[in-house]
Formats: structure tokens, sequence, C-alpha cells
DNA sequence: AAGCCGGGGCT
DNA sequence: AGCCCAGGCTT
């Protein structure tokens, strides 16, 4: 259903709409004829009937930011993993920390879509912290293969590890004890103190500050808006159920203070929304100009051994791009340039190369195929510190490697 | 303060 | 296919 919304019609007459389809500024007290909108959720989004009507005030209106907000919350919470139920709530249980905590950065830049069906996974083979830091390191880096931002896996092993061994296996209760902890910053520190010790902490992730950018209506870009963002955030954080305020926050951002497109119609707190009265909560928060990404060259070199089929693997060293993931062996990526195999044999050009889009370039890799005698395949894994595998695809890859499997099946 | 780190969803 | 999104660490 793709209808639009006409700025003005008679009274009386209804539309019906995807609200994804909506412009905002249609809904804005602005308009010549006041818009009246009822919306129930409809499968993935929301439906909504729309209807021309006068409507008694169209301006902003007294509310109470955080009532507002945990009463909201109380009705739509999202039911996730993660989260103790509103009965569990009621009766004052606290969520586990270990599972806030790998929840928060497993949450870090990456969306609830992706996170939930593999925290479910994580936290079947690792239950407990103690269980995490007793892991070996490279069990932890293959259970977060396809996630990203390795690092963060590598910090969360380290981080399980101080928890497990300096802190008796119960995390640190306030927000500068956990802000010491590796993997642990001023974000993940706030969202733990508040949702697992009941802290009143100032919560600020990218949701908070687009929220908190139209609430207020900030129109500085970010990031130099960062300090005011943070200011009013901390004017409306209550020091009752400040870990669902916070949660209430970010899924309201999440939901429908989102960054394109926001569903005011259904905003608990449209009627305090300073942007939403300008008609301008589509444009906020702005944001400086980032610079293009350059695009690498390189190879990728797919050697399999003659006698079993089995495919050569590396580890990569800790710092860095993809650090300490299993690899197929590359060349240095940049300019383009005739790459140095690491072995001489009868090479094939996959008719395909890999495209591949990291945080800060884009990758351009051809693919070469080979194979070799068992006798230059162990000087290989010696002089390459590299390993054998005959399965390649169940071995916790990085996506753009995955994609070289891909590449090679086609 | 600025640059380094993936990957997925939406248009 | 291109654009948008976004915490922590390092330098």
């Amino acid at each position: 259903m793709t209808a639009s919304i006409p700025d003005a019609a008679p009274c009386g007459t209804a539309y019906r709409a995807r609200w994804k389809n909506l412009v905002p500024t249609r809904l804005s007290p602005c308009i010549p004829v006041p818009v009246y909108a009822v919306a129930r959720q409809a499968g993935a989004g929301y439906q909504l009937d729309f209807a021309f009507l006068p409507l008694p005030e169209t301006s902003m209106a007294p509310v109470k930011i955080d009532a507002a907000l945990l009463d909201w919350y109380d009705r739509h919470a999202r039911d996730l993993p993660w989260r103790t139920g509103p009965a569990a709530r009621k009766r004052g249980a606290r969520p586990d920390p270990y599972r806030v905590w790998l929840s928060e950065v497993m949450l870090q830049q990456t969306t609830v879509a992706t996170v939930t069906p593999r925290y479910q996974r994580f936290l079947e083979l690792f239950p407990t912290v103690e269980a995490l830091a007793a892991a070996p390191v490279e069990a932890v880096l293959a259970e977060w293969a396809g996630l990203g931002y390795y690092a963060r896996a590598r910090n969360l092993h380290k981080c399980a590890r101080a928890v497990a061994g300096e802190h008796g296996g119960n995390f640190p209760q306030t927000e500068e004890g956990l802000r010491a902890l590796p993997g642990i910053g001023a974000y993940t520190a706030a969202a733990i103190a508040a949702i697992a010790f009941d802290e009143p902490a100032v919560v600020m992730d990218g949701n908070i500050e687009r929220v908190m950018a139209r609430l207020f209506a900030v129109e500085t870009p970010l990031p130099d808006a960062k300090p005011v963002l943070r200011g009013h955030a901390a004017s409306l954080t209550p020091d009752k159920r400040p870990g669902d305020y916070a949660q209430a926050l970010m899924d309201l951002g999440a939901t429908i203070c989102t960054p394109r497109n926001p569903a005011c119609v259904l905003c608990p707190l449209r009627g305090g929304c300073a942007a939403q009265a300008l008609g301008i909560q589509g444009d906020l928060p702005r944001k400086k100009k980032k610079a293009a990404k350059p695009t690498r060259f390189g190879t990728v070199f797919h050697i399999t051994r003659q006698s079993d089929g089995a495919v050569l693997l590396v580890r990569r060293p800790d710092k860095g791009l993809l650090g300490g993931m299993l690899a197929f062996p590359a060349s240095e990526w940049g300019e383009k340039a005739d790459p140095e195999p690491p072995v001489r044999t009868d090479w094939q050009i996959a008719s395909e190369s890999v495209r591949h889009t990291f945080t800060h370039f884009h990758l351009e890799m051809d693919v070469w195929q080979g194979q070799v005698g068992d006798e230059l395949a162990s000087k290989l894994e010696e002089s390459l510190y590299g390993r054998w595998t005959d399965d390649p695809a169940g071995e916790g890859l990085p996506t753009v490697f995955r994609k070289v499997l891909k590449v090679l099946e086609d």
C-alpha cells in the first residue's frame, strides 16, 4: 500500500498508508487541514488509517517526558532475549549483568535484528562470564565471525577474564568501575549501570542523540552537538527506573523516532517535541559531511592440497583490519599492482572478483585458485603459519572471505 | 581531535 | 548499487 497523503482534503476524507511512506511535514501543525491518525501494528510495520478532521490542539502541548516515555514503554516494549519481562520487573528482579553486558557489546554498531539470533547462540555456548573466560580467544572470534568490528570480540574475552579473575566473577556496579574494563566505553558503562544496577546514569547512544536533537530542535551538526545533546539528556534522566527509561529512549529511536521518516503520529513525546512543532524533525540531527571512501585492490589466494582437497587458512595479526581472524592468504590491499603469489603453481584466475566495503574503503579483490602437492603444502603451512581445513565454510571466516567461497562456487 | 575498525538494511 | 547508520580504541 503506497498511497500518499495530500496536504489538504475535505473533512472526513480517509486515507490508509504505511507510515514509512509519509512525509513528516504533512503531519506538522502548520498544514491548513489538521490530520488525525489512528495507528495499529501490522506485521513488521504500522498500518495507519488517516482521516482529515479538525483537531482541538495542533501546537506543542506540555508533556512530562520521562513519565510519558515509561508509560509508552510499559505498553510497547519489545520482547528481547536479554530483557526481563514486565512481570519479573514488577517483582523488582534485576537482569543478569553478564547478559546485559553481552547484549550491549553485541549491539554496538549492530542492529537488534542481526544481534538477536547471534546472542542466543553465543549465550548457549558461553552461558556465564566464567565459561567465556575459560574459552580460548580463537573460539570466541570464530563465534563472532560475520558480526564485524572484531576488536569487540577480543576485548569481550579480555573483559570476561578480568571480571572472572579480578572481580570474583561479578561486574562492577558503578559507571566508573565498568568504564575501566576492556571494551566498555562511555555508552556501555552507562547502559549496564542503568539497566543491570538501577543507577541513574546518563546513557548516550546514536538513537538517544537523535531523539534529543529533535526534542530540543538542536541544529548544531554532529559531532559538535554532542555536549549539548548530552546536557539535554542529563536534564531528563529520572531517578526512578533509569534502566527502563534508557531502553525506552533507544526503542523509541529505533522504531518511531527513526533517522528517516520518523513516525511522529505514533510518538508519545510528540506534544513535547520542538522539531516536530517546527516541522524540521526529518532534517535533524544535522551532520558534518564525511569523506568519500576510496577503492583498494588486491588478490586473494585459495590454495587446495592435491591429496585431500583441504584449503589453506592463515590467522591475521591481532592489530588492524579483521584483527585476529582466520583468512585466506592475500596480497596487501592498495593500488592496483601485480600480485606476488605465495607459491609457484598453475593459478586459475576466477572470472568474478570479490567486492566488499569496509568502514573506510571499498575493496576489489581478484581470486586466484591453485593446487599444491603435499610437500609444498607442508612448506606453505610453515612459512605462512597457516592451517589446512577441509571445511572452510565452517571455520568462522569474516564476510569478505566468505565471499571468496561464493565466487568459487559460481 | 581525528582516524581506524564491518556489516546489514533501506531506497 | 549507493547511501545511511554508529561505540571504542589508538595515535
